[in-house]
RNA sequence: GUCCCCAUCGUCUAGUGGUCCAGGACUCCGCCCUUUCAAGGCGGCAACACGGGUUCGAGUCCCGUUGGGGACGCCA
């Protein structure tokens, strides 16, 4: 390492699953450092004790192992991980020999000085300023008086450590992605480094860390723009190198507002506000649930949240690796999408199109901050849906059923009747119809007429009118021999049935569709479902006589007209 | 409110002063293939926010307006 590599960290604090914005960036802090044959490091920035455990952390680095996202350097998990540099450790709250060297040397030269307001105070000081419409920046009195103030923080009364931002000048980011980003003169505070706890806050740790770390590329979202000209400030009071700084794009919600882990929460308060529900009937304990309504900083465990959406009949947006986890999707579609996401190869194909499927491989030897965007962008949940479409269809049986079981044996499927070899058959005919894992077995997935009972299935208005109640014959009307030919069939599986409707067809010069969607509609209730014969033979003989049966009695009666 | 960022089809984007009456992907719609349904193939709809400059020439440069987003925590 002696030609100063390049470096690159992902430094999340461990409040949960990692988001998709997190993903974002951890994925593109990895393809540079992999591009330009660097390190990638990770440090869980743990400072802050109240949002902090041990759980957090391991699912965290969970989240990053199942997206395949490696890290040279950092807490071990499987192969990732580890300490050749002696740069560690990387845990922030492990770390606080480094923060006190840094707060004393600024404390001595009087760039650090300790301020004794409470909580209380300065929140009634912030309201009193928006209250007169002025802006509040927490500045030192000018009579501030240095040695007394010492005094009392080194008789151990309670207090924060301020930065002295005395000569509040304007600064410039120099942004990767951005370009040169002026700051006016004035607008910087001086800001918190130690908390009364004493624990550090961020600004401190992050500059202090990313220093001691060798770090030389900080890779981070928009909305760390504003705290970079304090991390300026820090470097040059402490002496330190300068990172070169990446902020990229903020990752929108569909309706253009920032995607946020809190939007699951927010989603679930809002309809538990909307309807007066009795708490006692929720899957979550009352008081936990009054505390979570009341502060909207709160975040409850996500099965907490899917219990709760269930028992409210609620769609929750994924927001989360675990949420796309769950919801079935492959990690490499995710990674695909997400490197899209304010990112782009530049790349035409022979034939026209831009390059757009790729693997991290590609990723990791094409990526430039030169091509990244710097416009916000929403998460495209079609597109994400596309692509693990089509990265499901590429897997190839053996790996696609090995997979699925994976996932399944994860994230157990709620009960349904069917057999492993109905379950076995229907997961091959399905593939080319699935978009994810959990639609395989979802009631209004595409196999959701074999996972429904045979008398829970909904007709569709549509399909009945088009494909039973109208043509010369109707459908209905060729319903009952086409039972009658089902009922004599001996070898009920896919191809012979199909000879056998076909034949039924041929003697009466019918064409296959008339029949085929009439038998779709009347056992499905919609005209889509696997090819006839695959449909058919995975209910088997018994439930589709019964289901021609109720079709017959159901549809009848609701298609007067349908008889001439 | 203050500071900061952004602005090409509904969405993700290509486009770095002429080759753009703007290309691709996703969605939607149509057609082909299939003795049925998908998948697949082919095609269609659809955008340079607005106003001023600069220039022979502007989606591309500059300014403004409007719109969107972010930050304003002893969170990160």
């Amino acid at each position: 390492m002696a030609d100063a590599p390049l470096v690159t960290r992902f430094a999340p604090s461990p409040t949960g699953h990692l988001h998709v914005g997190g993903a974002r960036t951890a994925l593109f802090c990895w393809a540079l450092a992999r591009r330009a044959g660097g390190r990638f490091l990770l440090r869980i920035e743990d400072t802050d004790r109240a949002r902090s455990d041990e759980t957090n952390v391991k699912t965290l680095l969970e989240d990053l192992r199942w997206l395949g996202i490696h890290w040279d350097e950092g807490p071990v998990h499987g192969d990732a991980g580890g300490d050749p540099r002696g740069v560690g450790p990387f845990f922030q709250s492990a770390r606080g020999a480094h923060y006190e060297a840094a707060l004393h040397e600024l404390l001595e030269r009087d760039l650090a000085y300790p301020a004794f307001e409470t909580e209380a105070e300065l929140n009634a000081l912030r309201t009193e300023a928006q209250r007169q419409k002025r802006d509040f920046r927490y500045r030192r009195p000018s009579d501030f008086d240095r040695a007394a103030a010492l005094a009392r923080y080194r008789e151990g009364e309670p207090c924060v450590l301020r930065f002295n931002n005395a000569p509040r000048e304007a600064l410039t980011v120099e942004d990767e992605i951005l370009g040169a980003v002026h700051f006016e003169a004035d607008t910087l505070d001086d800001f918190v480094l130690r908390r009364r706890d004493g624990s550090p806050t961020y600004h401190l740790a992050v500059v202090v860390d990313d220093e001691k770390m060798g770090v030389t590329h900080v890779l981070r979202g928009q909305e760390h723009l504003n705290n970079t000209p304090r991390h300026l400030l820090l470097q040059r009071a402490l002496g330190y190198r300068v990172q070169r700084y990446a902020h990229l794009p903020i990752i929108l919600n569909a309706d253009g507002s920032k995607m946020s882990k809190r939007d699951r929460d927010k989603a679930v308060r809002a309809a538990l506000r909307k309807r007066s529900v009795d708490f006692s009937e929720l899957p979550v304990a009352s008081d936990k649930l009054e505390h979570w309504l009341a502060n909207k900083r709160a975040q409850l465990e996500s099965a907490e949240l899917d219990a709760l959406a269930t028992a409210l009949g609620l769609q929750l947006p994924e927001i989360s690796v675990e949420d796309f986890r769950r919801a079935g999707y492959l990690p490499e579609a995710m990674l695909n999408v997400l490197a899209l996401l304010g990112w782009s190869p530049g790349e035409k194909l022979e034939d026209g199109r831009d390059l757009e499927r790729f693997d991290p491989d590609y990723l990791a030897a094409h990526f430039s901050l030169a091509r990244a965007r710097r416009s916000s962008a929403r998460f495209d949940r079609n597109k994400m849906l596309a692509f693990n479409q089509q990265h499901l269809t590429a897997l190839g049986d053996e790996d696609f059923t090995r997979r699925f079981h994976v996932w399944a044996k994860r994230y157990p499927a709620p009960p349904h009747g069917l057999s492993s070899a109905q379950t076995g058959a229907l997961l091959q005919m399905l593939r080319p119809r699935c978009q994810t894992f959990s639609n395989f077995l979802s009631v209004d997935g595409p196999g959701g007429f074999a996972v429904r009972g045979d008398a829970d299935y909904p007709f569709d208005p549509k399909a009945v009118t088009r494909w039973l109640a109208t043509g010369e014959p109707t459908g209905l009307e060729l319903l009952p021999a086409l039972r009658d030919v089902l009922a004599a069939q001996r070898d009920f599986e896919p191809q012979p049935v199909e000879r056998a409707i076909a034949a039924f067809c041929e003697a009466r010069s019918l064409e296959l569709k008339v029949a085929a969607q009439a038998l779709r509609v009347a056992v499905t209730g919609s005209a889509r479902s696997p090819g006839l014969g695959e449909t058919l033979a995975v209910l088997g003989r018994d439930a589709v006589l019964a289901r021609i049966r109720r079709c017959l009695a159901e549809c009848q009666r609701a298609t007067p007209g349908g008889r001439p």
